[in-house]
DNA sequence: ATGAAGAAGAAAATATTTTTCATCATTTTT
DNA sequence: AAAAATGATGAAAAATATTTTCTTCTTCAT
């Protein structure tokens, strides 16, 4: 905490009655009183107008604008790096909520690539290139990174499909067979019915891929490659939204290191769907 | 260079001749722009005061002076440790495709944290929370995230439907009134399909939201609340994985701030269901 | 009690921003 | 090719916002 804030806090008390309940309205309401005007201001703090620009003259601003936005400016300085990640309670503001998610998902995004294991990631991307077939499960948060993975494969042309009913998953995963690529999701690494589906993929002689929290899980132990995305700690609340984040930066990962090795193959492909998708909106008339 | 400076550039060629030269001036003088008012940009840049706030308006800022705030806002930001996106190509290693990767992510969400207008994401929170019923319309990548606003919005027992098909998108939206909410992902901020379903539902009299890339576009033009997530350069490959991961940014704080604002309500509810899918397990006999 | 000094708001003055309106240039239609 | 329509632009008017002035009120020292 510096500047502007900061020296609020410190003259405070060496101000007029009027102006230290201005100075402590916009201390404890930075963010929104930057998008008020002066007479909203004076209002929302229970002043007047012209308190507000004596106050914001007297220390040495050049008007309610100069101080307005030199505050504004104050605020966007990007948070310092905190250590851990933080939890989300009742009864935060909205500025403390935005950083808090903010630290959570550069934390795991960060994390994730510190430990990424390149040698699996070239195995499950040789697999995926090699595939006929893809199959991905995945379950609520985990099922629309699959459904992701499944997008992106298309695109380039793969037999890439997301089943989120879990008995799709089994009939899908009976017809699967050597040479295919069964690649499950899941955040925990416990859900039942990816296990399940994994599985029988694996029987059927499948090459199966993880993609889970660190640590033993039961989906990671049954996979052939195992690739993990960060883990909030445990006992954190919502845990769930940046592990999502950090699998589909996994997924993003693995899918333009299947674009950069394999460029020619697919990146033509790629163009092309993008070509057709505009064309076609332009026969329709658009 | 991203935000505000970065779509001034990207769209200085679609813009009117003078808008054209005011744009090239505020680039080519942004730290001086800040401190001046309108008229005397106007002056400098060789247009008229009439012709800045329609220029500042044409790019959905509130006025000269929410958009003087912001360039303010952006210009204090210190220069990232790495400058720019990093692009993909052929033949990169595994080691720097992640990094680029993690660059782009990173970077995605810092400058998106930043750009955030907590009065939006009040407002949006507000309009979630009184909704009758909130339809989220998304094509492709977008509609993941529609879909993933809607398991969130269901799990705090919101009546949320997220609907891929465009008509069945249409058709949802034309039963869509006042105290109903519209939600609108797009990327580009121009999908047709999109555009016509927040149309039909604004029509309806519902209160629409949109999530777009920065700067003006035509779905963010029909949004009653306006929210953005960072675009990448314009030219730059597969812009839609780092702005999937910013739009999903954009929804955790959404989100977030709606549980921590209404705790009492939703966070029972968010267990209760969380509690029910484990017994719902356990009775199968696991 | 009285006067001086300063705090604070109402209202006036000023400045800034937005909108309206008239003009001019460009494009489209006839 | 002329006429009509459209759109861009700046001047001026209108609307807003900010600052200053002026007056009242309170406090404190005498």
């Amino acid at each position: 905490m510096s500047g502007i804030l900061q020296a609020l806090r410190e003259q405070q008390h060496h101000m007029n009655p009027k102006e230290q309940i201005l100075a402590q309205f916009i201390l404890e309401h930075a963010h929104e009183a930057v998008h008020l005007s002066i007479t909203e201001l004076a209002g929302r703090s229970g002043t007047s107008a012209a308190t507000v620009s004596r106050f914001c003259r007297s220390l040495l601003f050049k008007g309610y604008g100069d101080f307005r936005m030199k505050l504004s400016a104050e605020l966007v300085q990007p948070v310092p790096a905190k250590p851990s990640y933080q939890d989300i309670v009742a009864g935060n503001t909205l500025h403390s909520i935005a950083q808090a998610i903010e630290t959570n998902h550069l934390r795991s995004i960060s994390d994730t690539t510190r430990q990424l294991d390149l040698t699996e990631v070239q195995r499950a991307v040789d697999a995926l290139h090699d595939a006929r077939r893809i199959d991905l499960y995945g379950m609520a948060t985990s099922g629309m990174v699959a459904y992701d993975c499944q997008q992106k494969l298309v695109r380039i042309g793969k037999m890439a499909q997301h089943w989120s009913d879990s008995h799709m998953q089994i009939t899908s995963a009976t017809s699967l067979g050597e040479g295919d690529v069964a690649f499950a999701f899941s955040y925990s690494g416990e859900t039942p019915e990816t296990l399940d589906a994994l599985l029988c993929a694996k029987e059927r002689g499948a090459t199966t891929i993880s993609l889970t929290k660190f640590g033993a899980n039961r989906i990671s132990q049954l996979a052939d490659i195992r690739l993990y995305a960060s883990s909030l700690e445990e006992g954190m609340r919502r845990g769930d939204m940046a592990s999502r984040i950090a699998q589909l930066h996994v997924v993003d990962i693995l899918f333009t290191a299947l674009l950069s090795l394999h460029f020619d193959d697919y990146v033509p492909l790629l163009e092309q769907s993008f070509q057709e998708v505009k064309k076609y909106r332009k026969e329709k008339g658009r």
